[in-house]
DNA sequence: GACTGGCACTCACTAGTTGGGAGTGCCAGT
DNA sequence: ACTGGCACTCCCAACTAGTGAGTGCCAGTC
C-alpha cells in the first residue's frame, strides 16, 4: 500500500517530536504541535497504518508511537530536508580549524569540533596511507648498521620506522639509496607501490644490494601492506547524555566497540567518493550497533577522498543537522588538505 | 585514639570484602569470611569506633559498613601487602609487548594492556618530549623556500613541522644547516635547547642568517615552547561495569574529564620517579574526579622518568593488585625503552 | 469515501502500604 | 575485654489501588 502524503507527513512529524523529547509521542500532541489539518482521530488512523507497515511501533498498548530503524530510514531518505548550518555553526568551524600546525592538530581539532557541533561521539580517520601519494622518504643514519625510514605523505602524514641492515654502511651509500628512492617513488600513490619497491633492488648499484634488501622489505611490510590506519575520536560523554535511555541502558558495548580500532574503519573508513552514508540501527553490521547509527563520509583535497569522518549516536538523533554537520566539516577539511 | 591491631585487621577486611562485593558490609558476615577470631558484637563495637574516626560510615542505619576515602587511604598506607603478579600475568605482559614494532605501538599496546589486566580505564603518556634527549634533526626541502624539519628523540618520538622560509634555498646550504643544527642539538635534553637554538642563528655563515633564523623560530615555538604532551587511553568500557553504582550513577563528568589530555597529563604526567603516586576519591583536585581513584607512576628507560601511566577506577577498587600491575607493567616498558 | 466525535478499554506509572530481614546499638553477664 | 541477647531501625521488594495518556473502534457527518 502506498502512504499518501499525509501519512507521510505524520511520520516526519512523529520522528521529529521523538527526537526532540524523547518520550513517545501520541496522536492529540502531534496535532497540536503540528499544524496537521486533521483530527487527532484520523492522525490515529494514519498512525495504524503506518504501524502495520513497519515505520513507527508502541513501546506498549496505549502509549504514544516511537519511529522504528525503518521509520528512520524513510525519514532520512525522503522526508528530511538538508538543514543548513547556522551562520554561527560555519563560523564556528572556521574558527576552530584556522590554527592547526600540523596534520595531526588538523585531526584532533577535527574530531573535537564534529563532537561539539553535533553533541555526539566523532570519529574522524587520519588521512589513509594507502590513497596518499609519496611526497618524499628520508634516511636517516642512526649508526653504521640501523638506518631510520621516514615517509612523508602528500597529505603531511609521517610514517618512521628502524631499520637494521645486514652490514656497516657509509655515508654515501645512504645518499646513493635515498636518491634511488626518491626518483622511484615520490608521486607514486603508496597503493601501487609494492612492485616498485621490488624493482628497487634491481635497481641498485650491486654493492647496494644488500642494504637496499632489508630497506625495501621494511618497506613493503610496515610502509605498504601493514598500512596501519589511524583514528581520532571524541565525545563519547555525549553517549551519557539522555540518561541511559538510549542505547536500552548499558554503554558498555558501545564503548567496547568504540575501542575496537578495526570497527571503527570498517564504519567510517569504506566511505564512496563524496557521498554520505547513513548507517540506522539494525542496518549495522557490528552486533554491538545495533542501538546506535552512523553517519559517515569521505574527505579529502578537491575530489580525493584520503579518508572518513562521522559521528555515531543514538538513532534517536537529528539527521539533517547532523548530515549536515558532517558534510560541513569534511568539506572543509578537504580545502584545508588541498591548501598545504 | 591509636587503633589497635585488631581494629586495623577489621578495616582490612572490610575494604576487602567491600571491594569484591560491591556491597555495604556487615558485622557477622565478616567474621564469617575472614576468621577473626572474636564474636559479631565484637566487631561491632570496632566498627563503631572506626566509624568514629571516619574511616566507615554507613550508607543508612542498619545497613553494613562501606570504607570513606580515608579508609582506603588508610588501607593502601598501612594495611595492603603488595600482591605479587602472577605467572600467567607476567607472561601476558611479555607477549603483548614483545612485538611491538615502533614508539606509537608500544605506547598503544601497553595502555591497552593494563586496561585489560587491571580492568580499569588505562592511561600512558607518550615518552615526554621536554624530558627525552635528541637523537636527529634531519631537513627535508619540499620545494624551494619549503623545509620540513624532522626530529627524532632518543625514546624514538618523531616530530615534525613545516617550515616556510623567506627566500628560495639550495640543496648545500641546506646540507649545512642540517649539519651545524646537528651538531649543536644532538644529545641534548630538550629542555635544554632553547639557548642552543637562538645560538644556533649566530653560529650560521651570514648568508645563512635568514633561513636560519626562520628554522630556529620554528624550533622553539613548535618543539621546545609548545612541547605537545599526548596521551594514549584505552578500556573506558570497564568504567560502565560495576552497574552504574560506582561513580554514583553518572558516567558523563567522568568521560569529559578523560578526554581532556589537559586534566590527564595533570594526573599522570606528574609523577616523581621511581614513586607510584594514589590518589582517592576526594584527594583528587578535579572536580569531576572525585568519586573516582587513580594509580599512576613514571616510568623510562633505567632510572630516568620519561613519562608516566596508570589506571582509573571507582574508588571501590583493588588497590594492591592495581598498584602491582602498574609498577610491573612501567618497568617492562622502561626495559623495552632501554633496549633500543 | 474521508474525516470526526465519542466512548470503552488498556496499561504504564505513581503513591501508599505492608512484611521481612539484615544489621545495628546497647546492656547485662561472664 | 569480650559475648549473647534483644529491641530497634529502616531499606527493600511485593502488592495494591488510582490516575491518565493514549489507543481502537464505531457510528455519524460532510
Amino acid at each position: 500500500m502506498a502512504l499518501d502524503e499525509r501519512k507521510l507527513e505524520v511520520l516526519r512529524a512523529i520522528v521529529e517530536d521523538y527526537v526532540a523529547t524523547q518520550e513517545p509521542v501520541g496522536s492529540k500532541a502531534l496535532v497540536e504541535r503540528h499544524n496537521l489539518r486533521v483530527s487527532p482521530a484520523t492522525v490515529r488512523n494514519d498512525m495504524a497504518v503506518l504501524e502495520e507497515e513497519g515505520y513507527i511501533r508502541q513501546p506498549h498498548t496505549s502509549a504514544g508511537r516511537v519511529p522504528t530503524d525503518a521509520g528512520y530510514r524513510l525519514f532520512v531518505d525522503k522526508l528530511s530536508r538538508v538543514k543548513p548550518l547556522t551562520q554561527a555553526e560555519r563560523r564556528a568551524i572556521e574558527r576552530f580549524l584556522i590554527g592547526a600546525v600540523d596534520l595531526d592538530d588538523v585531526v584532533h581539532r577535527t574530531v573535537r569540533l564534529l563532537a561539539q557541533l553535533t553533541r555526539q561521539v566523532a570519529v574522524v580517520q587520519y588521512p589513509s596511507l594507502s590513497r596518499a601519494t609519496v611526497r618524499h622518504f628520508e634516511l636517516v643514519p642512526i649508526s653504521t648498521t640501523r638506518i631510520m625510514v621516514v615517509m612523508i605523505a602528500e597529505t603531511g602524514r609521517v610514517e618512521q620506522r628502524l631499520v637494521d641492515l645486514p652490514g656497516p654502511i657509509l655515508a654515501d651509500d645512504v645518499t646513493e639509496l635515498r636518491r634511488v628512492i626518491n626518483e622511484k617513488l615520490v608521486g607514486q600513490r603508496l597503493a601501487e607501490t609494492p612492485p616498485l619497491v621490488l624493482a628497487l633492488i634491481e635497481e641498485a648499484a650491486p654493492g647496494l644490494r644488500p642494504p637496499m634488501t632489508a630497506l625495501s622489505t621494511v618497506l613493503l611490510e610496515t610502509l605498504v601492506e601493514r598500512t596501519e590506519e589511524r583514528i581520532a575520536l571524541a565525545g563519547t560523554a555525549n553517549l551519557a547524555r539522555g540518561g541511559l535511555l538510549d542505547f536500552q541502558g548499558s554503554l558498555r558495548p558501545i564503548l567496547e566497540a568504540l575501542e575496537e580500532e578495526v570497527i571503527l574503519l570498517k564504519l567510517f573508513g569504506e566511505v564512496e567518493p563524496s557521498s554520505t552514508r547513513v548507517r540506522i540501527g539494525d542496518e549495522n553490521e557490528i552486533e554491538d550497533l545495533r542501538t546506535a547509527s552512523i553517519v559517515a563520509t569521505g574527505y579529502g583535497p578537491g575530489s580525493m577522498v584520503v579518508g572518513g569522518m562521522g559521528v555515531l549516536g543514538p538513532t534517536r538523533m537529528d539527521y539533517p543537522g547532523n548530515i549536515a554537520t558532517v558534510r560541513a566539516v569534511a568539506r572543509y577539511v578537504g580545502d584545508l588538505l588541498a591548501q598545504s
